[in-house]
RNA sequence: GCCGGGGUGGUGGAACUGGCAGACACGAUGGACUCAAAAUCCAUUGCGCUCACGCGCGUGCGGGUUCGAAUCCCGCCCCCGGCACCA
């Protein structure tokens, strides 16, 4: 029975240990993958972007899901013609090479360019179509010399600059964090609760880019909306206004900002931040500083966030009072941590009719209720309020607003505050500065030098980089390894020439991995960080692919680089990544990954034991890119055979054999096929469905199999097999090209193949046949039959007449060829 | 609580604008080959009833629109992700 499948002269199997270390050798020799140089490339050109790894080991399952969508994106793009940009570097700087460095006793560097070396590696053993010329890696000198001529640039326009205020600390990293790196108050890294410092530190000025960022997402071509939600989220724009109280007692003014003017007619107190400058000065006046002071200094130890204080209703009257500029009453002023000093001014006007949180802290302390916006089911007892009331109603108590509808309430009653010169329109954003300044040795150090007497001075550029000294003692405790090296931080003033020190800080890698996209279009470049011609001519990019993770940091900053060097004239564009695509997780056992958990599969083993075409093959057929997989479910135990490696064999003798069969005169079932496979595998590439594109190139080896004996179209399908193949699974498609249909040159050079939209259809087609919607027959028929001839199959039907009965057929719906829907009489 | 995404067989997932639900796989069961196993090949596989032809039910739940709904509308439930005293 087999010998109709097997020609066992002929036949050989598909072994992957075999063919792919051969093709990793031979696409390198022949350059396969180089960009061109080329400005006048007629070809257009596809900029196929992946975030680039951190060389934290050897590469992990994330990567391997990853980089497969990302290079079948690469390699289809190649295929269909176009000049593409398809490069690797390393994101290598970073705190966990030092840790590792201070466990093992390894320097940073060694420890991380090993690492580099073992992901480089198990790249190519994965046959990943990188432009190898073009690699970089963030902690070459070469490099990290452009992300400090790109600080200065900052510098120089304000928007990096430094001051004190409350930080994040982390206490077992030892250094300052982001906002962004803060997650539920622990250190996104290691977990550690983060504590509150007040130091000196270097920020950028992302806020002044608050608006653009949220009004330039929505130009944004393709990301996931989760992404673009969580990113406006975190910009957190709101709109109000603000107005200026009075403090009755010293007659200073104290401005809040709100979302509600509509309510200040509500006013019954005034709440002040724990951490507001006022606050001292103000209890001591009112003679309440020894009831206040406890609540101040318990902030100033506790993190920035203090979580649980804020969710109590705690709080203690300052002894003065705030005087509402709307109606002159004077109100008591407390202070309370449930009023953030991060957000809006650090003061706030207290509702507690129309405010939940307010409504609270008044009950708590017996404070008056005023309802100033009357709810459309009538007059509300404030004394049996339980809860603060909607937004919905009408103004009330609320002098000349009375009346005033809510939909326009707070429009007019800003225009009124405006007018009246006792407030203005104005918008809030929970965005804050960006906090880049990092007490690590493993950084590119801030290119500053403290001058005594000249202050902070830049780094003149022909002095960059402002290399990390080799010898550092980076071992935690005490000052950072920068700032304890006995000489590298005396240096003579850039200005003054008299003795100065540099600054100790290095900077954040989110500030390195800001802008590496800009230097893979013009590596080596020696007069800037990036050509802009060449960032002219690829970018912006074609495709981003990668973890969700950098949802907000990594996007959230590329982003914000991107509009600054727009502002300095240097890319012509303002959105980096217009089109973003978000693998899932690879999870094992419905669980993440870990260490902890034991659960940890080594992908490169496994590599060795299928081949690479398995394990993305297995990746990509799993489900939609972006959706999680969980390896157990998938793939099993280590040991078991992959399915698609099974499927890879069948392929392998198939086209084999199909070669050997030659065409039909006439095109064939098989040959429509094809085409139509063609057709579809075409589409779900350009929609990034791989999991359905695979599907359809499984339903072509069946029919090449099961066809083989009716002969004819065979060889035509084999071969197209071969190339639809080949970004999905590179070895083993260039062996069958190669190998088995005698091409000379690379499967992955070929042309895409295109269809014959004519042999896309076939001869005949199923139609349906339903009574009452529901289907009760099914015939072959002509495919260009028209709708009368549709009806009278319908109508000739037995088993329809049957369905229908005694009852009359109403009405006919014709959707010639495919369905005819006979409706009977109700 | 707010915002975003989702809920389809035993499992992963298909079903382009409303028109044959379950493609393609995994797993399972039976069979062929084998001393045996692996590999390979063949067959069956949504649930229920039926010897069978068939019939009924079926895309989280309840309604609605339509000749016809996984798909559109209304109201719920549940799961995942993000944000959260943000004034």
């Amino acid at each position: 029975m087999c010998l109709r499948y097997h020609h066992p002269a002929m036949a050989r199997r598909y072994d992957a240990s075999e063919i792919e270390p051969k093709w990793v050798k031979v696409w390198e020799d022949e350059g396969l993958y180089q960009a061109s140089e080329d400005p006048d490339d007629p070809r257009p050109r596809f900029y196929a972007l992946d975030m680039f790894p951190y060389p934290s080991g050897d590469l992990h399952m994330g990567h391997m899901e990853a980089f497969s969508g990302g290079d079948v994106i690469a390699r289809y793009r190649w295929m269909r013609g176009d000049d593409v940009l398809h490069p690797i570097g390393w994101d290598a700087f970073g705190l966990p090479a030092e840790n590792a460095a201070i466990k093992r006793g390894a320097r940073p560097m060694e420890w991380t360019y090993a690492n580099i070396e073992q992901q480089a590696a198990s790249f190519r053993r994965m046959g990943m179509s990188f432009d190898w010329t073009r690699r970089l890696n963030t902690c070459d000198p070469e490099y990290y010399r452009w992300t400090q001529w790109l600080f200065l640039r900052f510098f120089e326009r304000g928007l990096a600059y430094r001051k004190e205020s409350p930080v994040n600390w982390c206490p077992n990293d030892q250094t300052v964090l982001a906002n962004e790196q803060v997650i539920q108050g622990a250190c996104e890294r290691c977990g550690s609760i983060v504590e509150r410092r007040d130091l000196t530190q270097w920020f950028f000025r992302i806020t002044d880019y608050a608006q653009r960022l949220l009004d330039d997402a929505d130009t944004l071509e393709d990301w996931p909306e989760r992404v673009l939600t969580m990113q406006r989220n975190w910009i957190g724009r709101s709109e109000g206004a603000e107005v200026t109280f009075t403090v009755d007692e010293t007659g200073e003014e104290i401005t809040i900002f709100t979302t509600r003017p509509d309510t200040l007619w509500g006013v019954t107190f005034f709440v002040f931040a724990v951490e507001h400058p006022a606050v001292q000065r103000l209890a001591e006046l009112g003679g309440t500083w020894d009831d206040v002071r406890p609540l101040v200094e318990r902030a100033r130890q506790t993190s920035l966030v203090d979580r649980e204080a804020a969710a109590s209703k705690e709080g203690v009257a300052l002894g003065v009072h705030a005087v509402n500029p709307v109606n002159g009453e004077r109100v008591p002023c407390f202070v309370a941590p449930y009023v953030l000093m991060e957000y809006g001014t650090g003061a706030i006007m207290a509702v507690p009719a129309h405010d939940q949180r307010d409504f609270e802290f008044a009950r708590e302390h017996g404070l008056p209720v005023r309802v100033v916006i009357e709810p459309p089911t009538g007059p509300v007892d404030p004394d049996a309020m339980t809860e603060a009331l909607p937004h919905d109603g009408v103004m009330v108590n609320s002098g000349p607003f009375d009346g005033e509808p809510s939909p326009t309430s707070i429009a007019k009653v800003t225009a009124w505050l405006e007018a009246e010169g006792r407030g203005r329109a104005a918008v809030n954003f929970r965005l804050r500065d960006w906090l880049l300044s990092r007490q690590r040795y493993w950084g590119a150090p801030i290119p500053i030098v403290h001058c005594p007497r000249c202050g902070e001075v830049a780094v003149p550029d022909d002095q960059l980089p402002v290399e990390l000294p080799k010898d550092a003692d980076f071992r935690l405790g005490g000052e950072s390894p920068l700032a304890r090296h006995p000489t590298w931080k005396h240096v003579a003033c850039p200005s003054c020439g008299g003795e100065a020190v540099r600054d100790t800080d290095t900077m954040d890698t989110f500030v390195d991995s800001s802008w590496y996209f800009f230097r893979y279009c013009s590596p080596g470049f020696e007069d800037g960080p990036f050509r802009p011609e060449d960032v002219a001519r690829w970018m912006p990019v074609g495709q981003y692919t990668g973890g969700v993770e950098h949802a907000i940091l990594h996007l959230l900053y590329s982003r914000f680089f991107t509009k600054v060097l727009h502002d300095m004239g240097m890319v012509p564009f303002v959105e980096p990544f217009p089109k973003l695509m978000n693998q899932g997780q690879v999870i094992y056992d419905g669980a993440a990954m870990s260490k902890s958990k034991g659960n940890i599969v080594e992908p490169m083993p496994l590599v060795e034991r299928w081949g690479a075409d398995s394990m993305r093959l297995t990746m990509l057929f799993a489900g939609p890119f972006e959706d999680d997989i969980d390896w157990k479910l998938i793939a099993g135990e280590p040991d078991r055979r992959p399915g698609v490696h099974a499927w890879l064999g069948r392929v392998f003798t198939a086209v084999q054999d199909a070669g050997e069969r030659g065409d039909a005169p006439e095109p064939d079932a098989l040959v429509r096929l094809t085409h139509k496979t063609v057709r579809d595998v075409t589409d779900d590439l350009d929609r990034y469905r791989f999991n359905v594109a695979i599907s359809k190139l499984m339903v072509l080896t069946n029919e090449i199999r099961s066809t083989l004996d009716a002969g004819g179209g065979a060889a035509v399908a084999g071969r197209t097999l071969t190339q639809l193949l080949a970004p999905f699974a590179p070895f083993t498609s260039e062996e069958l090209w190669r190998e088995v249909l005698g091409e000379g040159a690379s499967v992955h050079t070929s042309t895409w193949p295109t269809f014959d939209p004519s042999l896309t259809t076939e001869n005949t087609v199923t139609m349906v046949i339903q009574v009452d919607g529901k289907v009760r027959d099914k015939v072959e028929v002509a495919a260009d039959i028209d709708e009368a001839a549709a009806l009278d199959i319908a109508r000739a039907s037995e088993r329809a007449t049957a369905a229908v009965g005694d009852r009359r057929v109403a009405k006919e719906i014709v959707r010639a060829p495919k369905l005819v829907n006979l409706v009977t009489a109700r």
